[in-house]
RNA sequence: GCCCCCAUCGACUAGCGGCCUAGGUCACCACCCUUUCAAGGUGGCUGCACGGGUUCGAAUCCCGUUGGGGGUACCA
């Protein structure tokens, strides 16, 4: 069977999280099935704001790794369609005029319903339904009108969408019986929400794809994360790259119940996706998203730092807090410094040769043993007076990255503010 | 109000009548490693919303209750 679906969203702007979680799903089972998978924009009307919006959506899909065939199409291209089909319901008594709209005829009894993917079974009873609008009165189509002509035109199979359009589908079910049509498959994910029960909003933290790609968080990672929210292909597996994803997605293991979106889960999958890079792989991802930040670091030592805050940071956007004093003056809290230990620790380390992580490791639990100090006790002050935090990578390699000179000024200038 | 959907650890879920004294992952707690924080390793805590059925047997099927969500537009 030759498959087709589409992402549906509406110019709004920004790709909602929650939104793209069910394009994803569209995306993987059009793969699974080597199918077509169109973008539609919902629009009813035209103008800048919806071309920046169109050209916003595109380039977070293409960001997150979702694709889409052919060109981007739009509702409102189907307008004129619309209304030539309209013109037919009413000649062929399907619809009728109303006010100078078109209502088409909802069935006077029985029920509606269809076999959804995810859900099973569901009927809505003809009496709830009443004559829809499909044309306003001045000729643009209403959307439960254009969106099953348009799904008609497209030649869509599966209609993969958010619980949301529960109610919508008796009413497209209508529309599309009266034009003639076969009926697509229907498939309703339930919704994503945020941690208190609510629709995903802002005040739960990043919902925008873009917010999500200014954090730091990686194209891979948010995928896989994504696509474990509302289903699992078994109890076990976690971790799966976009092929094995698309290969192991099935409409039958979407859940029907609404999951809630758990950032400090992203962010461990997210830390462990970093992790995972090779070296190289890992500095080039880092010295991208500084540079789309803004950054004006200098990208050779963001390169040198990139290995020592690998394993520590599980979103990119904590690499300005965790090594920005190597970029920047610090500013330690001076309650932490202990002036003695910041003085012997400066007079230690100004004769070590080479200046390199092993040699200054070997020097600062000489320090400790003299001082006759926990490791503990002596690191913290250092720690502090030199990253200007008391989290941060590697101590030793966190000296040698900053270098003798940097590191002992702040020695000493750590000592003089410990008073 | 009416209609529709949903209901397993704090979170994501596995489970589609016996394999379940309910498994995996995140979070959390403890311990180990250790250079703080992480990361890594080991172990642990916590759950089938409630009440009726059906059945030899129910987390799994049916009904009801409660709780959540969605819809009820010449919005999308």
């Amino acid at each position: 069977m030759s498959v087709r679906v589409r992402m549906a969203p509406s110019p709004t702007g920004f790709l909602h999280i929650g939104g793209v979680r069910t394009f994803l799903f569209n995306w993987l089972f059009a793969r699974s099935y080597s199918g077509e998978c169109l973008l539609r924009i919902e629009n009813t009307d035209t103008g800048r704001e919806v071309a920046e919006s169109v050209e916003q959506i595109e380039r977070s899909l293409r960001w997150l790794g979702i694709e889409w065939d052919g060109e981007t199409r739009f509702q409102l291209d189907g307008a004129e369609r619309c209304r030539t089909e309209a013109a037919r319901l009413v000649a062929e008594g399907r619809a009728y005029e109303d006010d100078g709209a078109i209502r088409i005829r909802m069935p006077e009894e029985g029920v509606v319903g269809w076999d959804d993917a995810v859900k099973g079974r569901i009927e809505f009873p003809a009496d709830q339904l009443e004559d829809m609008v499909i044309l306003r009165s001045d000729g643009r189509p209403v959307y439960n009108f254009a969106s099953p002509v348009d799904d008609w035109v497209d030649g869509i199979t599966h209609v993969i969408r958010g619980d949301d359009h529960v109610s919508n589908t008796p009413k497209q079910i209508v529309v599309l019986r009266a034009l003639g049509a076969d009926l697509p498959v229907y498939a309703h994910a339930p919704n994503v929400f945020g941690e208190d029960g609510k629709k995903l909003s802002k005040r739960h933290g990043a919902v925008s794809v873009g917010e999500f790609r200014e954090a730091g968080y990686i194209a891979p990672a948010l995928m896989n994360f994504l696509a474990l929210l509302g289903w699992a292909p078994d109890g076990e597996t976690t971790i799966m790259s976009r092929d094995e994803l698309a290969e192991r997605f099935t409409l039958e293991k979407v859940g029907s119940s609404p999951a809630t979106f758990d950032y400090a889960k992203l962010d461990w999958m997210n830390g462990l996706y970093l992790r995972a890079l090779d070296a190289g792989a890992y500095a080039d991802t880092l010295v991208t998203f500084l540079r789309e930040q803004g950054s004006t670091w200098n990208e050779a030592r963001v390169r040198e730092a990139a290995p020592a805050v690998q394993e520590k940071i599980g979103r990119l956007g904590e690499f300005a807090g965790f090594a920005g004093f190597l970029f920047e003056d610090v500013d330690p809290d001076l309650t932490l410094l202990d002036g003695g230990v910041l003085t012997e620790a400066a007079s230690q380390l100004a004769t070590v040769e080479p200046w390199d992580a092993a040699t200054i490791e070997r020097a600062l639990k000489a320090l400790c043993e003299r001082l006759e100090a926990k490791p503990k006790t002596v690191y913290l002050p250092i720690r502090v007076a030199v990253t200007g935090s008391r989290i941060s990578p590697g101590l030793y390699e966190s000296l040698e990255l900053l270098g003798r000179d940097v590191t002992l000024a702040r020695l000493r200038q750590g000592a003089d503010g410990a008073a």
